[in-house]
DNA sequence: TCAAAAGTTGACGGAGCGTCATTATTTGAT
DNA sequence: ATCAAATAATGACGCTCCGTCAACTTTTGA
């Protein structure tokens, strides 16, 4: 007669391997915190943990692939926020600047997840496109073809809008992250403010893709 | 009686410190574009010369040395003509233009080399900033606080509008390696209109950093 | 001409990698 | 309750690459 609860519904098996699973994340996620993206081995990881060097390899090939994991987390926990502001917004004007506002909220709030994730000690960028975060991009992609169709900006390349926008986005979050003085508020109005009356001035040229 | 030119100025030492190391720069590049940086380990950058493993260590501590080494030499190439650009301007609309449609220009042409650079195998994109890249973001700043103070752009955060300007050329300049049927102009045309359109419609709000 | 300085070489010890035979645990059928 | 098959964990092993260093070669300039 067991108490314990069965937190995964499923047997026994799924659950350690789900938690396994877990713990491997876990504990990359400190030590790539630690010890910076390139100088992390996976024996440094495995060993944050109970298991065996072995078993790691039952759960991901590489590092690179705990790591891609770990984005793909990031993007997970992200993308429903942005989607929920995305659903909330009346206006595009409403749908740029809650976009911007959400995302660098968390950057700002989750500061250690994005540093790890974009900076290491070798004053070196790595940056994953995960299938979470193209799926993401693909959604704003979407939504700016709707906004060109909608006639509420100018017909221009979405493809080249979304890079914009992405860029803004992930540039300034990179200031964000490394100036004190620099809040989510202020970051979100300026983005807002420059990518909007961007948008407006654009011509009305390259119509396709 | 040597009929040899001293093709650098000084003596022999000098003269095959400086070709070995171009040697490995080179090789580097090859190998880098082959393998993807991820992949390639100093040995198989060493082997596409004709030096040992141990010479490889006098002139460099890691592959990610050579790689700075080569995004570096990219940089002194770009700057150059950015510079020149700049100075060509007569007014900031110019200015932004004609950055935009040279970095692009650049990237479009020397294809390899950014492409190369930005991307790998494992779909990860690395970016190293180096002093040289450093050097080029700060002088795009100075610019950019140059065109606040005479008043032709409002008095916002200059290291946000260096971002943001930043983030635009990188982002944009990916899709331009990706896609075949997008040109430098096209391109350049985007992001001159969105940049410059976004500026005037800026706040007045921040002034200082 | 030659000894000191500078640079090159590749073999070596060490570290991390990914695999795999072995051992342990879980499962479902009886 | 029992047990054989299925599944997963373990860690030792062979391998590759790393960075170093003593021995050797080339250059320098006195």
């Amino acid at each position: 007669m067991s108490i314990e609860v069965d937190l995964k519904g499923r047997g026994k098996r799924e659950e350690t391997k789900a938690s396994n699973r877990q713990a491997i994340i876990d504990a990359a996620r400190e030590v790539f915190a630690e010890l910076g993206y390139g100088a992390t081995t996976v024996r440094d990881i495995i060993r944050a943990t109970a298991l065996a060097s072995g078993t790691f390899y039952n759960y991901f090939k590489s590092k690179e692939e705990v790591f891609q994991a770990l984005q793909d987390e990031t993007a997970l926990r992200v993308r429903p926020r942005l989607r929920a502001e995305r659903i909330r917004a009346r206006n595009f004007e409403e749908f740029v600047s809650g976009s911007f506002r959400t995302f660098f909220d968390f950057v700002k709030n989750d500061h250690t997840t994005f540093a790890t994730m974009r900076r290491n000690p070798e004053n070196q960028r790595v940056r994953i496109d995960t299938p979470e975060v193209i799926a993401g991009f693909d959604e704003l992609r979407t939504d700016l073809e709707l906004a060109i169709k909608n006639g509420v900006v100018p017909a221009t390349d979405a493809d080249l809008l979304m890079a914009a926008m992405v860029g803004v986005a992930f540039e300034v979050a990179n200031h964000l992250v490394l100036r004190e003085d620099l809040g989510a508020d202020e970051a979100a109005r300026f983005a807002t403010a420059l990518f909007l009356g961007g948008v407006h001035a654009l011509p009305k040229k390259t119509a396709k893709r």
